[in-house]
DNA sequence: GCGACAG
DNA sequence: ATCTTGTCGC
């Protein structure tokens, strides 16, 4: 697919806060009207303290799961781990896979932050508003924000805060786990990030899209040409 | 100043 | 994020 640019990747720290609070004036959180028929998901992976990046999307059939298209790229990252920066190291790696994805998916689960973000604009954010495809985020560990622990069973959810302001969930996507924070990306809300979440993580804490994203993208490293 | 901190 | 077998618990 082809990707219009959005802006220049090459900035300074504050330079891209400073984008980030400008482009979530953008994000749009409104419902998605139609029920997806393919959906997907996006990793990266590299060696450990290595700047190479091997990036993997994965498009599935919704609902059940069938491996439609698989695509992979490699790139040498610049920018570091910076917590509240996460889009400047992982998406250039990212949208070169996703360039060479054919077919257009209708959701996208993201590994990372939505609106759980000190500016309301984590790597699911950014990635929707360069795709203009509705994205979900899905963390495994709370960027910031508060939360009360929710239930144990598969399902059970409580609500993320950020100064009083709910921006996601601490979503049980499996019984006896620990929960996933879940919030919306763009183009779709809160609610339905939650429920379509559960409804992709059929028998893991990972959601089936990202899990297939991840191991796509730790064999493209692994079975890479050298090393 | 101290602690927290997606991947 | 990544290196890793067995092991403890639901």
């Amino acid at each position: 697919m082809q990707i219009p640019s959005l802006h220049t990747w090459n900035l300074d720290y504050q330079s891209a806060r400073l984008l980030q609070t400008g482009l979530s004036a953008r994000l749009d959180l409104k419902p998605i009207r139609v029920e997806p028929s393919i959906i997907a998901g996006c990793d990266v992976s590299s060696e450990f303290r290595s700047r190479r990046f091997f990036a993997a999307v994965v498009l599935l059939s919704y609902p059940d799961f069938t491996i439609l298209e698989e695509t992979a790229a490699e790139y040498m990252v610049n920018f570091p781990y910076i917590p509240g920066l996460l889009s400047f190291r992982e998406m250039p790696a990212l949208l070169e896979a996703w360039r060479k994805v054919e077919y257009r998916p209708d959701l996208i689960f993201c590994d990372g932050s939505g609106t759980i973000h000190p500016r309301h604009f984590g790597l699911a954010c950014h990635l929707g508003l360069w795709l203009n495809i509705p994205t979900i985020g899905c963390a495994k560990n709370l960027l910031c924000g508060e939360y009360d622990e929710p239930g144990i069973q598969k399902g059970a959810w409580k609500k993320v805060c950020l100064e009083g302001e709910p921006v996601g969930v601490a979503l049980r996507t499996r019984t006896n786990t620990k929960p996933m924070f879940i919030s919306p990306g763009n183009l779709i809300s809160l609610e339905q990030a939650v429920n379509y979440t559960l409804k992709a993580s059929p028998k893991y804490r990972i959601p089936q899209p990202i899990r297939a994203a991840h191991n796509s993208a730790n064999n493209a490293r692994r079975y890479s040409a050298t090393e």
